[in-house]
DNA sequence: TCACGGTCCAACG
DNA sequence: CGTTGGACCGTGA
């Protein structure tokens, strides 16, 4: 297992990294630890790229995409590891329901499960938990903190109406 | 089994 | 519109 720190303008973050992709991302990473890197895996093919991708997602360049990053799901149990990898699919600055997610998954009336998984979630961004709303439009919850959820959504340009709601066109599905 | 969520819906006022 | 109570579903203990 690798992990490297990088540097954003939302502060640090520290990756870690598996031989199956990436494990976890985490925010307001303070420590000291070097960058790991050992010679040999494949991590440093791609590390450079994750670290200009997410510079670049934070200083507010529009439509990053990180669906090109292998991620590791292994230790998600099945539903959940499902969640993940269909709410990944949400494109840059739109945002879908947590029912219309289990909608989708075949789990009609499994949106508080939804949102059970997403609180699993170990990788925030390049996952993008924070695209998925309350059906009527009002951010919902966040394990880590609500503000950093309408962070992100903000940085993406995802407005909020006079009742701090998002509009229809913003939603791919409902 | 049971309790716990990042929810939803209908029924109020 | 805001609030409230109950129902729904996957996990982990």
């Amino acid at each position: 297992m690798y992990h490297f720190k990088i540097f954003t303008l939302w502060g640090n973050i520290l990756a870690v990294y598996g031989r199956r992709g990436i494990l976890s991302l985490h925010f307001d990473h303070t420590g000291e630890e070097e960058v790991k890197v050992k010679a040999g895996g494949s991590i440093e093919r791609i590390w450079p790229d994750l670290f200009t991708a997410l510079q670049n997602y934070f200083k507010g360049k529009r439509s990053i995409d990180f669906s090109r990053f292998s991620v590791d799901m292994k230790e998600y149990p099945p539903f959940t590891a499902r969640v993940l990898e269909h709410i990944r699919q949400i494109p840059y600055g739109r945002v879908c329901s947590y029912s219309a997610a289990a909608r989708a998954l075949g789990c009609s009336g499994g949106s508080r499960a939804v949102g059970r998984a997403l609180g699993r979630n170990r990788l925030p961004v390049i996952i993008p938990c924070h695209r998925v709303v309350n059906q009527d439009g009002c951010p919902g919850g966040f394990s880590s903190g609500l503000e950093k959820k309408l962070g992100l959504l903000t940085l993406e340009g995802v407005k909020f109406n006079e009742l701090g709601r998002i509009n229809d066109e913003v939603f791919i599905s409902r």
